[in-house]
DNA sequence: GACGCCAGGCTTACGCTGTAAGCCTGGCGG
DNA sequence: CCGCCAGGCTTACAGCGTAAGCCTGGCGTC
């Protein structure tokens, strides 16, 4: 019966390098990098670890395709947007996406990232900045202080143990814990956060704002 | 005639966390995290991998242990510095501390760290920020908004493939092989760094200072 | 229609990792 | 003098990335 018809009997579509940078993609969401291996992978498309190497180099090269695979889901600035508004757009919509897939993020930072995406992603940064008016070098600072504050922010809300909600019932588990008479000011925050009178929750936008208005003065000072 | 002596024969000093974690600091810094392993570090020690599990909980512990001891290398703000000097400092104390030991810095991002060290670091911060006369939230926000950008930019500055002296050089190697008429912009930075007409050396204070800035501008305008 | 090629799978095997479980021994307190 | 136990050692296991080679079915060429 399998005779008649030109495919292998489940006719199951053959693995590509895009095919197996989605399933990678999707393990890693469900599981982090550390729960995405070969063995699994291959076992996600009904293939030996093995076979995985006749489409990719090796496990990094993975690594570094799903990176761009989530660099290409930030939205880019768009080319007729003021400078400024288009910036905190794309920081905003960067940070999100790297929310969104958490595992991500200390990915991108631990490794040099050259993929299609991540270039486009940093060209239209650049272009963005150039229009406003900003030299090459003052863009390239710019585009570098705004990226480590994106990343830096974002991989520092990722590793907070804690939800938003559970700030307070977190202070008052673990501030008992602290030696008396040490750390009067995380004691002083945990306090107040205990309390109520501060809810403990880091903005993005605060920093993201404060180099924002640097930039903008240093575009309008020469 | 070890018999005579009350120690055993070679008479090798017993381990102890200490000894276990300042060999995992040098392992790591002369490898990297990735050199970093339960039997190297044993062989290190003079000692079989398993024993080190008397001394630690297990390999996270001896990660965590290592991060807050390259923590307490970051001199703490003086308590009767001007805040804004005191911050600027302790920024750029942290990012060539981090500099020093390579791998810490991912470390540091990538895990809760809640040493000792850590803890008076941050401490340490708040207390000066406090006495600026920044509220609790101010405070916070203010550290966070530092912590993100040094973290940030110096993961960026380590995970740059090439030595600031080599950038020429790379340019002129990679930039053929963009493909031609897309990233304009990457390759008119490119153009510039080639032609030296642009170090493209990141400024670690450029993102600092602005941020500074615009805490100062917090602080003075309630 | 026969034949050879080779893309794209599969199998086996190696060295490496962290660590669970248990053993052995020498010095010390009672 | 005896028993305890801190602090080492040994063995073993499951899981990792991947090198090397095999096997098969469809395709292009004569």
């Amino acid at each position: 019966m399998s005779s008649q018809t030109p495919t292998t009997p489940a006719a199951r579509e053959p693995l590509s390098v895009e095919r197996v940078l989605r399933a990678a993609l999707a393990l890693a969401d469900a599981g982090g990098t550390h729960g995405l291996t070969m063995r699994g992978l291959g076992q996600e498309l009904g293939v030996e670890a093995m076979s995985l190497y006749k489409h990719v180099a090796n496990k990094d090269a993975i690594l570094d395709g799903i990176v761009d695979l989530v660099v290409a889901e930030i939205a880019l600035p768009a080319p007729d947007e003021d400078w400024r508004a288009a910036m905190r757009r794309r920081g905003i919509a960067a940070h999100q996406v790297l929310l969104r897939h958490p595992w991500a993020c200390a990915l991108l930072m631990s490794r040099p990232t050259v993929g299609p995406a991540m270039l486009n992603y940093v060209d239209s940064t650049l272009a963005s900045l150039r229009r406003a008016g900003f030299t090459v070098a003052q863009a390239d600072h710019a585009a570098n202080a705004m990226d480590s504050h994106i990343y830096g922010f974002t991989l520092q809300k990722l590793n907070s143990p804690f939800d938003p909600d559970q700030y307070a019932e977190a202070a008052a588990t673990y501030l008992p814990q602290l030696p008396p008479g040490s750390y009067p000011h995380i004691v002083e925050m945990a306090t107040q956060v205990m309390a109520g009178e501060y809810d403990g929750v880091i903005d993005f936008t605060f920093g993201l704002d404060l180099t924002l208005n640097g930039l903008e003065r240093l575009l309008r000072t020469p």
